[in-house]
RNA sequence: GGGGCGUUAGCUCAGAGGUAGAGCAUUCGGCUUUUAACCGACUGGUCCUAGGUUCGAUCCCUAGACGCCCCA
């Protein structure tokens, strides 16, 4: 199969590129920051207290939702702050939002890194910043502080005597953790730190509780999930996580936008749930007294607007199973979806490889990605080899003259530790082999093709072999990575496959597809030939950060209800 | 669903069948170029929960909650 050419010289995106998007974004926020011209009137939208009462009770029945103003865990160093509250209180608000700041930290650094002690006392540059007051050293009439701001840390000198009367007593009062804002010029310490030398000093935003301690810092996984706030507060390296996430959803956004992909959304909510095999979540529309079911994939609504026409379509979806939780699972989690019509798998295994090659050096700088104490390299061609090649290479022993005989297959899936059930047809038993004794071993990124058709009821068969369809998963880490398929587009073949399906789900699978009859519908117009992937967003960003969780990837993992008392 | 490990001060962690400890943070005092600032003094606990054993349990036992890891 040849390469597209067009894929290639298309990849739009080069090391560094994503990064500069970045920056640039960072700059022009910095502007909307600047000290504004003139205020601006925005409409206030409803909060609780302008809500009718009738409209809050409708959740009443939420098990879990917190129902009343009780404040966990206060403690003796809540209270002290909370007295220092109600002091700033009878000074004014203890709350401002009239401070603009013309600077974060990381802008400044970069700017004047090259600027000495005398360069900076010559230049006389005065800015404003704010931030979280993450240091305060007091030293009798003089204090260094250090803010962070989205971007980094910045110091901050105050000295009694520059400060106007009564500040720098009252800053005194105030505790890391708190907002604060400040005015002055910039200058460097004997020890060579930039610093702010502060003019002016406010406390814009009083925080009750303390933070973790700054050197061990916070390490309780459970805290660290559930108040991903003082996580993102305390650890640099959670931060980098999810701006890492976010540079690779904006790399594919712009890898497809280059291609001409049209990005759209579909229903989470869903009649019939389809396009993957997986149990769904239920859930009730009151008005309209109907059950729903959030969307185990998009797969099947992304098609339908094949049909209609835009023939390159993507969503980077969030879908939902109901299964376990693991370090790989998570009840919600994200996926890249994407349907093109006028090309079939291999294009999507060249796509792909293309796509991946370039977001782990546009994000981590580098094609070599190291997770887990092993090495991937993202930048050759990816391995191909069919479900049955790789059960060959895995089972020594494994008679491939009887690679789709049903009793030969059920006995050596036993041997193997697989469950088998009653059901489970060769291709079933095929692909069950391959995952028990296969999928683990590939740990280099590896495409394996060639699965079986009873496994596939949404993929096109293959024109030589209709026992297998046209289709492939992408292993990295001995994980899939990515699910992609030529699709079937003849309306009756489908129709047969869903009532497969149904029969399965009457023998008791409940994890089978539901017979979609608009779908088929949408098929009897004509869907041209196309192919779709599916990647695994949250695996992905797991392998590109190092991490060895789903829940360090998702900034509010699912974890079970906390406990107030 | 099964197994292993964990839960002690705000944070990070020690600890022993006999009234519970450290560092940092907090509080008070000192200190005008610090870098985990420093010096001095003082605070701070439902030892996850409920039962049981025991003269006495935070420690041992049982059950449960929550978390982490492995397996299905």
């Amino acid at each position: 199969m040849p390469r597209q050419p067009w894929s290639r010289k298309a990849r739009p995106t080069s090391a560094g590129a994503a990064r500069f998007a970045i920056t640039s974004w960072t700059r022009a926020v910095s502007r909307i920051c600047a000290p504004a011209s003139k205020p601006v009137t925005l409409r206030r939208y409803s909060t609780a207290a302008s809500t009718p009462l009738s409209r809050q009770a409708s959740n009443r029945d939420c098990r879990f939702m917190s129902d009343d103003t009780r404040k966990p865990d206060e403690n003796k160093l809540i209270a002290e702050r909370r007295a220092k509250l109600n002091a700033l209180r009878e000074q004014g608000n203890p709350f401002p939002n009239d401070f603009r700041r013309n600077a974060i930290a990381e802008e400044l650094h970069q700017t004047f890194h090259d600027h000495d002690k005398e360069a900076l006392a010559e230049e006389q540059i005065e800015v404003s910043v704010s931030g979280r007051m993450m240091a305060k050293r007091v030293m009798g009439k003089a204090s260094f502080v250090k803010l962070q701001d989205r971007s980094g840390q910045i110091q901050v000198r105050l000295e009694r005597d520059r400060l106007p009367d009564g500040v720098y007593q009252g800053f005194k009062k105030w505790d890391v953790g708190d907002i604060v804002g400040t005015k002055g010029m910039l200058f460097r310490t004997n020890t060579g730190e930039l610093t702010v030398m502060a003019d002016e000093l406010r406390l814009l935003t009083k925080s009750l509780r303390p933070l973790p301690e700054k050197w061990a810092g916070l390490s309780d996984q459970e805290t660290r999930y559930r108040q991903r706030y003082v996580d993102l507060i305390i650890n640099e390296k959670s931060r980098e996580i999810f701006r890492k996430r976010s540079a690779i959803v904006t790399y594919m956004r712009g890898f497809l936008e280059a291609l001409d992909f049209l990005e759209v959304e579909t229903p989470m909510m869903q009649v019939t749930p389809g396009g993957a095999i997986a149990r769904p979540f239920t859930t009730h529309h009151n008005a309209l007294d109907m059950p729903l079911y959030l969307r185990i994939a998009p797969e099947l609504n992304l098609k339908r607007l094949i049909v209609g026409g835009f023939d390159r379509v993507y969503e980077i979806n969030r879908s939902f199973r109901n299964e376990g939780v693991s370090t790989q699972h998570n009840p919600e989690f994200t996926m890249l979806e994407a349907y093109r019509a006028f090309a079939d798998y291999n294009d999507w295994m060249d796509t792909t490889e293309a796509m991946l090659h370039g977001m782990a050096e546009a994000v981590t700088g580098s094609t070599i990605v190291n997770y887990q104490g092993e090495t991937y390299d993202f930048g050759k061609s990816f391995e191909r080899m069919t479900v049955e090649e790789c059960i060959e290479k895995y089972n020594a022993d494994f008679d491939m003259t009887r690679a789709r005989d049903h009793d030969y297959l059920a006995a050596y899936a036993e041997k193997v530790g697989v469950d088998v059930r009653p059901g489970y047809g060769p291709g079933k038993l095929q692909t069950e082999i391959f995952e028990a004794t296969g999928e683990a071993q590939l740990r280099q990124p590896t495409f394996i093709t060639q699965y079986a058709a009873e496994v596939s009821p949404l993929a096109r068969k293959n024109d030589e072999d209709p026992f297998l369809t046209d289709r492939f998963e992408l292993f990295i880490a001995g994980r899939e990575i990515a699910n992609g398929f030529s699709e079937l587009n003849d309306p009756e073949e489908q129709a047969e496959r869903f009532r497969a399906q149904v029969e399965a789900a009457a023998a008791g699978d409940d994890e089978a597809m539901s017979y979609d009859h608009d779908y088929i519908r949408a098929l009897e117009y004509g869907l041209p030939p196309t192919t779709g992937i599916g990647i695994g967003v949250d695996r992905l960003v797991m392998l590109l950060t190092d991490s060895p969780s789903i829940r360090d990837v998702l900034l509010f993992p699912h974890m079970r209800p906390e406990v107030f008392d």
